[in-house]
DNA sequence: GCTATAATTGCACGATTGTGCAAATATGCA
DNA sequence: TGCATATTTGCACAATCGTGCAATTATAGC
């Protein structure tokens, strides 16, 4: 594991680590279809300004896609890729695969 | 999802996404047996007491457990229970159940 | 007991981060 | 064109966080 990969790592961890970001994450979990930045303003009592710029940090790091539609922009969760990554993580630490040793031989 | 939850998860997610704290884990992932804390010291050029604080951090959430020999900590990480809270925070993002509509029928 | 080593704690400091408010920008609609 | 609404950006500020150094505590071995 590189300190690149590391770094990417911690950063999509660190994106998914703070209380109203995950809220937001939550939410879009439970939507159907995409939802609006004001709507979602919602589901965690901050002001609109803090909601957009906690929605461009996980935009940034894929964690949710939007489409722009008229002057509104709607979010949705990229569940598959946000799923994958958590799993990739898991297997990771729990694979024996990764112990030294087994390599070193 | 309670509030109560989430901020757990959240502090869960945010102990893992810091780089050193992350290199530790990674470190100790690569450990067939316990390491003590001068040990872990040289997977990241910081202080030793840096290294303390992070290792704690990572212990009180159960990130990581240690058995304490003599005057040295030995530290192992917690495959098990990392493993399984990052597949069920991925089981809960992809799995359709939690989407609204479904429950609301 | 004394000394050496492992680990923690207190303290200070700089950097980052989350936040609210106000202003600016972008777009839809009359 | 002018107004209303959605979103972003600039700014300031408090809080949190990661860090190094020095001092302290704990324990092994002589």
């Amino acid at each position: 594991m590189n300190a690149a990969e590391t770094q990417k790592t911690a950063d999509f961890l660190k994106a998914l680590g703070e209380f109203n970001r995950l809220s937001l994450v939550y939410e879009l979990c439970r939507c159907e279809s995409s939802q609006n930045a004001m709507c979602l303003c919602d589901c965690c009592s901050v002001d609109a300004s803090v909601v957009s710029r906690h929605l461009k940090v996980l935009a940034d790091r894929d964690i949710v896609m939007f489409d722009k539609v008229g002057r509104e922009k709607t979010y949705r969760l990229n569940r598959n890729k946000v799923a994958t990554q958590l799993r990739e993580l898991a297997d990771l630490i729990e694979n024996e695969d990764c112990k030294r040793g087994h390599h070193d031989v």
